[in-house]
DNA sequence: GATTAATTACTACAACTGTAGTTTAATTTA
DNA sequence: TAAATTAAACTACAGTTGTAGTAATTAATC
């Protein structure tokens, strides 16, 4: 079985707007652009435009508020990660998890302590059934 | 600590080409064709192009033989793996491991059984420390 | 040697993305 | 009401990718 709805596919820049989204509830444009600006400077237009986009492509939503738009998230996201990550793992590991797993605890950036809390999250996983 | 050499960014398509070369060492651009077209119809100037822009970008190299060019790939199917997840684990899961392997036990695809695998293979790691 | 086949080089074009300027319309303010 | 501000709409443009046609070159074969 592979993947039943379409995947989603988000760009990195793409990615941090929906985290503003993710974190804020329904903001204007303005409001998406000041919270990006705090990491990189981007025009107002910018930001409208990738709004725009994403709402085109039916992962945000918008309502009016008077002559501006309020846009909110409409895929949330647990799913955006679900869907990236199979996706991953389906192109790049065969769809084998522990594949995956393997080359994420290769990394030496998974300290001896992520280890064992992920450890326990499988421990849960396996006794839940 | 963050990425320290250039992330990979590869499409699904170029993937697809990568892992002709990854099990085929040296391939003229008519073998990939071939190998490719197993699963997709492609143009064989389609190939050309994409390998032609794949060792543009640096991912393979090639020799001549005669007239024609022998592709292999320049990285390995281990560093792009990693590469990429890598990048999804920073841009998705705030570069915390236990949060991404959640989301992975959680897909449904995931069977009780390669629970137990990555449980094995986790077991391994911290015990060797 | 002329024709055919193989191979690469060059060109094309549409979709998507990152980025932003300009124009228009509406609202606020002086 | 005229001027200034705000917001969205429209336009632009370059880079990457998927896809492939056409041209040029070289090698093989009749």
């Amino acid at each position: 079985m592979t993947q039943t709805r379409p995947a989603i596919k988000l760009s990195q820049a793409q990615i941090e707007v929906m985290k503003v989204l993710w974190q804020h509830d329904k903001l204007s444009v303005s409001e998406v652009h000041q919270l990006l600006n705090q990491h990189k400077p981007l025009a107002l237009t910018t930001v409208a435009t990738m709004l725009k986009r994403l709402q085109e492509k039916g992962v945000i939503g918008y309502e009016k508020d008077g002559r501006q738009y309020l846009y909110q998230a409409q895929v949330s996201e647990a799913e955006v990660r679900s869907s990236m990550l199979g996706s991953l793992l389906q192109q790049l590991f065969d769809g084998e998890p522990e594949a995956l797993v393997h080359h994420l605890v290769d990394q030496e950036t998974v300290s001896e302590d992520d280890l064992l809390k992920i450890k326990a999250l499988l421990d849960q996983e396996v006794r839940r059934d």
